[in-house]
DNA sequence: TAGATTGTTAATCGATTAACAATC
DNA sequence: TAGATTGTTAATCGATTAACAATC
């Protein structure tokens, strides 16, 4: 649980906020200027209580009669959300998945870019990968210390995983996104988010045979 | 809430289940034979009154004086959690993350195979790629029949996402793993996982910021 | 005004944890 | 036996939803 502003803000609250700005954007593309939480909710696919609930968190607010201004709540998310003048990310492990994310995330965008990549194979190293320079991992300290980089993506194999992450909270690391199918041990205060494709596989596997009941 | 056996086994369960098998593959493979329920909850990291709930679901059972037995939670996990005769899946979008994941998955897991790619390029289809066969969208139908494929993986642009799902569905599919940004909207029994890596690299950098306060 | 929506508190719900008798 | 662990229920905790006065 983390406090913003005096106001406690949970982990799933930060998930849905992107997702509102996301879904905002498109609004605001196709010239909507207004919203309802209900609108916005149906969207999202949660209730309007939960959007009014989690708007709450941000500073912009609505009117009974329009509703919530587009623009004035992509304004009020962008300051929630985003760091002043962007925030750096590193990639370490520059496989299939790396590569793919270091495409995924080229020139998308502005506020939080891969700005170094890293990996152990010579072959791969002093080279410029999807609009990313790629590091040897020996020099990981230096350039998260140089970039002011406090943000990891892991995408390393299992075995080298917690190497790579001991490496990344000593650079100063404060936030890992795991693609590594293992459990990181890190010290309090580094935030480690999993992302661990086989084991949501095997969940949407399961309950595509078991079925689900509907609430 | 999916009910099994007469057991209602909640989707983080199924999720931490999938953990447990793999941290007992690793210990069967050191040559352990037995572990106690706070030995794995450590591996975990939950708590060792979760780890005990959550085997009670699985038929395996374990001894005050030794534990668990690893081969036979390994062996209860596997009925629990795999399909019979293995689950055959698709993955709808040969693009970067695509090939990434039909890498990552190419001959890993016998049980759970992607035996079946698909992508509207025609540069991509009627070609073997990390071994799994690329058809024409169009035939999305007639392979899933023909193979028996419940599960789909997706791996499309945004724009191409609910389009893509709904052939799924229409083809059968019960369970979607979904890489695009948008929310899904499909028929009940469907099960829908969103993996959205922009969401969650967004959580990791505000939480890499904000700080956390452990409980 | 009447009707609908916002902001916010109280009630509900579900999942996790604590506790403990039974067991080895 | 004494000590530790399992299996399982009861208590706790946190997050979601319902409800409603204030507002437009």
């Amino acid at each position: 649980m983390a406090v913003t502003n005096g106001r406690a803000v949970s982990e799933k609250t930060i998930g849905r906020l992107s997702l509102y700005r996301r879904l905002l954007n498109v609004l605001r593309d196709e010239g909507t200027t207004s919203v309802y939480s209900h609108e916005l909710a149906a969207l999202a696919g949660v209730t309007a209580a939960q959007v009014r609930r989690d708007l709450m968190g941000v500073a912009a607010s609505g009117s009974p009669s329009r509703g919530y201004d587009v623009l004035g709540l992509i304004e009020g998310l962008r300051v929630f959300l985003d760091a002043e003048g962007g925030q750096p990310v590193a990639l370490v492990g520059v496989g299939n998945l790396g590569r793919a994310i270091l495409a995924y995330f080229s020139g998308r965008r502005p506020n939080l870019t891969i700005t170094a990549a890293f990996d152990s194979d010579p072959t791969k190293t002093g080279r410029v990968i999807h609009g990313c320079r790629c590091h040897p991992v020996g020099d990981l300290a230096r350039v998260l210390r140089d970039e002011g980089i406090r943000v990891g993506i892991l995408t390393v194999p299992a075995e080298a995983a917690q190497g790579v992450a001991d490496a990344l909270v000593r650079a100063g690391a404060r936030g890992i996104l795991n693609f590594a199918p293992v459990r990181l041990r890190v010290p309090p205060g580094v935030h480690v988010e999993d992302l661990d494709v086989t084991m949501v596989l095997e969940k949407v596997a399961y309950f595509a045979r078991n079925g689900e009941n509907e609430a």
